[in-house]
DNA sequence: ACGATGATGAAC
DNA sequence: TTCATCATCGTA
């Protein structure tokens, strides 16, 4: 069974989706193709408090999205050469959203971006079908025992405290 | 270990 | 208008 995830799913506490969206699907059609891929690891940025989410500094026209209704995508450039892609979370007015991190096989947010050739002209647009790219449930069942909880990448400048916080979700298949 | 690479936001 | 910074990655 296939479950296209609604903004009514996105719109929840931003931890709770985090975990919810490990072992879900990101699907994207392009060349009138269809292609799932099984996400596995992803991030969290919660709230105006969060000292590594872009919205800590207060709203600017790059983190718009972010304070609007959830379920919409946030895309932006890192390091000049990465696009990062996020999911907005939560209620409107509250800044949140989730960095979608790895998928099966594809390890890493600028290579995520990369290999689906994901650009800016994805962000601002609802995560829907007629947007060509969404998420789905396909009824895998993953247990909390398989979700790892980690301190965040890449977020030195955050400061000790929220940089430490482990808003970071990764799905262990073995080992 | 380091440079690429360019938009962003804050300061001046 | 200038300038430091950056939710990363490939190459060495």
């Amino acid at each position: 069974m296939k479950k296209v995830l609604s903004s009514r799913f996105f719109n929840q506490a931003t931890l709770v989706v985090a975990e919810k969206l490990v072992g879900k699907y990101l699907v994207i059609k392009q060349r009138g193709k269809v292609k799932a891929y099984r996400i596995t690891e992803v991030e969290a940025y919660d709230g105006p408090t969060d000292q590594a989410s872009h919205a800590s500094r207060g709203e600017t026209p790059r983190n718009k999205v972010m304070f609007g209704p959830a379920g919409y995508f946030y895309l932006y450039l890192v390091y000049g050469c990465h696009q990062m892609l996020n999911i907005v979370t939560g209620q409107k007015g509250y800044p949140a959203a989730i960095l979608i991190r790895a998928l099966n096989n594809i390890s890493g947010p600028g290579r995520v971006t990369k290999t689906l050739d994901l650009d800016q002209g994805f962000n601002h647009k609802p995560a829907t079908v007629k947007t060509g790219l969404w998420f789905e449930d396909r009824g895998e069942k993953i247990l909390a025992t398989q979700i790892k909880r980690l301190p965040r990448v890449g977020v030195a400048y955050a400061g000790p405290i929220w940089s430490q916080k482990k808003y970071r979700f990764k799905l262990v298949t073995d080992e």
